[in-house]
DNA sequence: TTACTTTGATAGTATTACTATTATGTTTAT
DNA sequence: ATAAACATAATAGTAATACTATCAAAGTAA
């Protein structure tokens, strides 16, 4: 159907949304929401008002509202990984692939017509808003369990290995790029809510820069 | 009264539970119930089950769960500035108070005396489990104006301010301190619960070594 | 003693997060 | 072509939450 799959753990729904016209409304009509009102105010009936169906119809693709926060951010984190195997393919050294893969974790992302029913750019900075509320609950160690954060850690995972090519001695990389990839998210925020709390002036480059910096000079030295 | 006290701005309650017996039961016993039970959880009636009185008395020293939460994150923070200051008065050069202050967001608080209602050590673990909730709202910058992060920023401008002693051309200090003090958070959380997104596996030694090594690499390269 | 403040007790409202039921239309298997 | 199976729409209903409002009792300060 698509010439592009991102492939979710079945664990993240009740019903692929995937598979039917109605359940991939239910995807971009939801983005749409939770970037506009945010996850606190974004609701099922709301959601189904926007695809003019019911609350009801929503719930026989997602179990609750945290269930579908928990697809959409995995959906982002396949998407970033597929991006990423893309641009690898050209790049030779372990540095370079480092050096992409920040960027792409950072910049805008254009929106790609092979998934209309996706808005990447617009998912993209709804994740940064929301994704810590997908792990801060106490119901993290089941979620964990059933998959909810795999997404998440193949990232991690991947880049840990990138730079264990540059440096094998490194002894942390598992958490550096746990940091990195929260720092990739919290200072895209905090450069446009709380500035203080950045150092980035000029949108997105000094972010980019800073991480990449940051991530280099803890592997190499 | 208190030989100590810690102050926060009086946007971030209606009435100053520090001041009043049955404010600081509210205090001491809605630490214990966010820890126990996540924000999500803990509800207003709840509290007032648990102070023996109802919920109409929180509401009265509290706007809502979010403004609680709010106050109680900052008197956190107020506290480890405290900390920070006792501890600096005895080291004499940036990099030893970088070690420290690194210490004390990670290592487990032992509780103060002088602060009964507090349970300092409650209260950090409740604060790693919540404290992105804070800022990622829509209402994130009318807050910000009502200095409901100020806590956060002043610890972050401490630091910053000690490792341009370190290194006055380093480029980056605000973002690297906002992401120094959030990877604390994040990395005792992932260490409990996501241990793939950590290399912490004895304890809070290894965070501590983390960190330090990222903080001093970064600025001294 | 009066006046004011704090608290406790109770009630009530709008919204949220679901669950259940039934009717209708659409696809699929035979 | 028909029956069975399924997806959706429409509606109703429940328990809990997040408040707001009111009033009386108790304590405290002038």
């Amino acid at each position: 159907m698509n010439a592009l799959n991102i492939i979710v753990s079945p664990n993240l729904f009740v019903k692929n949304p995937d598979e039917t016209a109605l359940g991939r409304k239910i995807l971009s009509k939801s983005i749409e929401l939770l970037a506009e009102l945010g996850y606190e105010q974004t609701t099922f009936k709301k959601i189904g008002l926007a695809i003019d169906s019911t609350e009801a119809s929503v719930y026989r693709y997602f179990q609750n509202k945290h269930q579908l926060l928990a697809y959409l951010i995995n959906w982002y984190w396949g998407w970033l990984e597929v991006k990423m195997a893309q641009e690898f393919i050209v790049l030779n050294t372990p540095e370079d692939k480092l050096r992409k893969a920040i960027e792409l974790l950072v910049k805008p992302m254009d929106t790609d017509q092979r998934i209309p029913h996706v808005d990447e750019s617009l998912l993209q900075r709804m994740v940064v808003a929301e994704y810590p509320k997908i792990y801060l609950t106490k119901e993290v160690d089941n979620e964990n369990r059933g998959g909810y954060f795999s997404g998440y850690k193949r990232i991690c995972d991947t880049l840990t290995l990138i730079a264990l090519q540059i440096n094998p001695t490194y002894q942390f990389p598992h958490s550096l790029f746990a940091t990195i990839v929260e720092a990739a998210q919290s200072q895209q925020f905090f450069a446009a809510h709380l500035p203080r709390l950045s150092d980035s002036k000029s949108g997105t480059c000094d972010i980019i820069d800073f991480l990449t910096d940051l991530t280099l000079k803890t592997i190499k030295a």
